[in-house]
DNA sequence: TACAATTTTTAGCTTACCCTAAAAATATTT
DNA sequence: AAATATTTTTAGGGTAAGCTAAAAATTGTA
């Protein structure tokens, strides 16, 4: 499927483009489009007013663009909790059909889902739900890869994408869990977890970014 | 919105595209797009063999094109059903909602919502749900306008146009009610149509023709 | 500092939808 | 049957997305 502006937004404010400048390059990777249809749409939107564009730099959302994903985001997350838990969709199966819907659903239409849903505040990932205004609930969760060994913490969030979520799956790892870090290999190797079972999981390094905690002691 | 590919698909199947020719014209009215965009779509859908067409007649679907209009129907259908009862709306709200729902389901999505809401067979305008496989349980029902006067019936399925669902609501006309037809003024006049409890309620003939009854006696 | 590599931008073309205006075909009325 | 009206088609353009290939700018390295 071909991205249009509002994938663009997404993947802009996913990147960071909130506090940082977004290269073009990783909205490449990220939408899976070519260099000069990113320069074109950083264009269009520049010229809608959602972003302010530094060249060979990169692109920020302004205030308007951030509400634009933050509605985005409200949109994606509600419909990810109402397919995990109404329709029973496992926690790595909910993205696809999200992305989808949040694009097909009118304000009103969410309104009335998320107090169908129980006004939720956090998506399947633990993800935090952005309120109806726009705001976000700021979580101070920390990113695995910034702790030190020894440190005990509980996972509180994830990404969302389908593979990461099935290496997730796959080590046994879930929201809510327990750990105690035993060690962390140099070089970017594998961090070593441990569960109050005592059993023991690799982590990527890599994986490790993509893993939000919450730090107990 | 501008119409897609399965826009006119649906509009083609609800003109009667299963069975007779629809005109261009008729296409024009119910997309509001010009003439020159139908034939240009006509020929596009033509190529994909979705439809068959005789040039200054109209289209017709092919089995292909019809299978797709269902599977549209039955996304419809059902996300009319959930906004209704799920979401609380008023049976006059669910259609535009619904129009975008469609479009952004896929076919796992809905064979899920289906399990979750039950698996109805009527959406809330008395329109029938066709199956998963695409075949759809013919009703025989009447439109109002072919009944003779003395004919007592009820109400069972009504066109799911927003404003033509507020005329029926401004009459009290719901599904499942029952009625004498009393007078039909000649000239396309008015239809009478008298209540069980003796109210007495004018319908347009243009009216008579979206209303589906099955006759009592 | 200069050359090489990377990244971004520009140029030019494609596709799917849209439109208006004019030409062609069909249908209706006289 | 001819003239008029309606409908459909064609012709020529437009916009929002995409692409590749080449040029320009920046960054990294020797």
């Amino acid at each position: 499927m071909t991205p249009n502006k509002e994938d663009y937004i997404k993947a802009i404010y996913e990147h960071g483009g909130e506090n940082d400048v977004v290269t073009n390059k990783s909205l490449v990777k990220a939408l899976s489009v070519s260099a000069a249809s990113v320069t074109e749409m950083n264009g269009r939107l520049l010229k809608e007013g959602l972003l302010t564009h530094t060249p060979y730099q990169g692109v920020r959302l302004t205030p308007k663009g951030l509400q634009i994903a933050h509605k985005l985001i409200r949109k994606h997350r509600l419909w990810e909790v109402f397919l995990s838990e109404k329709l029973g969709y496992d926690w790595n199966e909910v993205h696809a059909d999200a992305d989808l819907l949040e694009h097909a659903s009118s304000d009103a239409l969410i309104e009335r889902l998320d107090l169908f849903l129980g006004e939720p505040q956090y998506d399947p990932h633990g993800g935090v739900i952005p309120n109806k205004d726009g705001t976000t609930e700021k979580l101070d969760h920390t990113p695995l890869v910034e702790l030190k060994t020894g440190t005990h913490f509980i996972i509180k969030e994830v990404n969302d994408q389908q593979e990461f979520l099935e290496y997730l799956l796959h080590k046994n790892v879930q929201l809510g869990n327990e750990y105690v870090l035993k060690e962390i290999e140099p070089y970017e190797g594998p961090l070593t977890l441990q569960s109050t079972e005592g059993l023991e999981t690799l982590i990527s390094h890599k994986a490790a970014f993509k893993i939000l905690v919450k730090i107990v002691s």
